[in-house]
DNA sequence: CAGTATCCTCGACGATACTG
DNA sequence: CAGTATCGTCGAGGATACTG
């Protein structure tokens, strides 16, 4: 199994930068989409990947991991079956919103157009 | 015989997402501290070195080749001995300051709180 | 000063198969 | 449905040495 990657050097100069702190926390891989999603309303698992679009089960599985354990989003465990599991944000992780906004504005006017050069 | 090579997957999942697309251009490593650093004015390549922290020379130029590339950042070659190379902000660049400043408020509330648990 | 050039490690990630 | 488990590759990125 795949493992957190934590900060790679003991004491990066970086750790103290709060802005790279913040990316740290959602930026990896998906991350970002993840949080944008969940800023609609809680979702289902499989509801969650459709939205992502091509992203692994496995990929999607660790991103979440990863962001519960950073307190942004909550994991709520229904013992049915078939299992069912909700993801929302929590009071902290809907703190992101202004971001998550800004940078989905930001994108359209000057992220994507470049990346589609 | 050889087996054929297949491609990676080209685009990354959720090419449509604008909040991926932002983060795609200025997560990267050191990305951020970069851009923020360069909010405060124009910096030689050491100045911004020694701001940036124990970031290898090699990552350094990567990362700013790569931002150079997405015209967030200008780089100015001075023809002198010894070599002088100063990096700013573009126009585009600018546009993220507000994001910028954003991610260090959510940072120190948020972010390093819980990198440094 | 501001970079290249090389070499090498190691872990992120995709693919696939299996399960409660 | 919502995950694990396992395997293999590939490339990011560190270390180091050299240079106009």
């Amino acid at each position: 199994m795949d493992t957190v990657k934590r900060p790679r050097y003991a004491s990066y100069a970086g750790a103290g930068c709060p802005v790279e702190a913040s990316l740290e926390l959602f930026s990896g891989k998906g991350k970002g989409m993840i949080l944008y999603h969940l800023l609609e309303g809680t979702l289902r698992f499989n509801e969650l990947k459709r939205r992502v679009g091509n992203m692994t089960q496995r990929m999607l599985t660790k991103q979440l991991r990863e962001l519960e354990s950073f307190d942004l989003i909550h994991r709520e465990i229904y013992p049915e079956i078939p299992p069912k599991v909700e993801y929302s944000l929590t009071e902290t992780g809907r703190t992101l919103e202004p971001i998550l906004l800004a940078l989905k504005d930001w994108g359209e006017q000057h992220a994507l157009p470049k990346l589609l050069k």
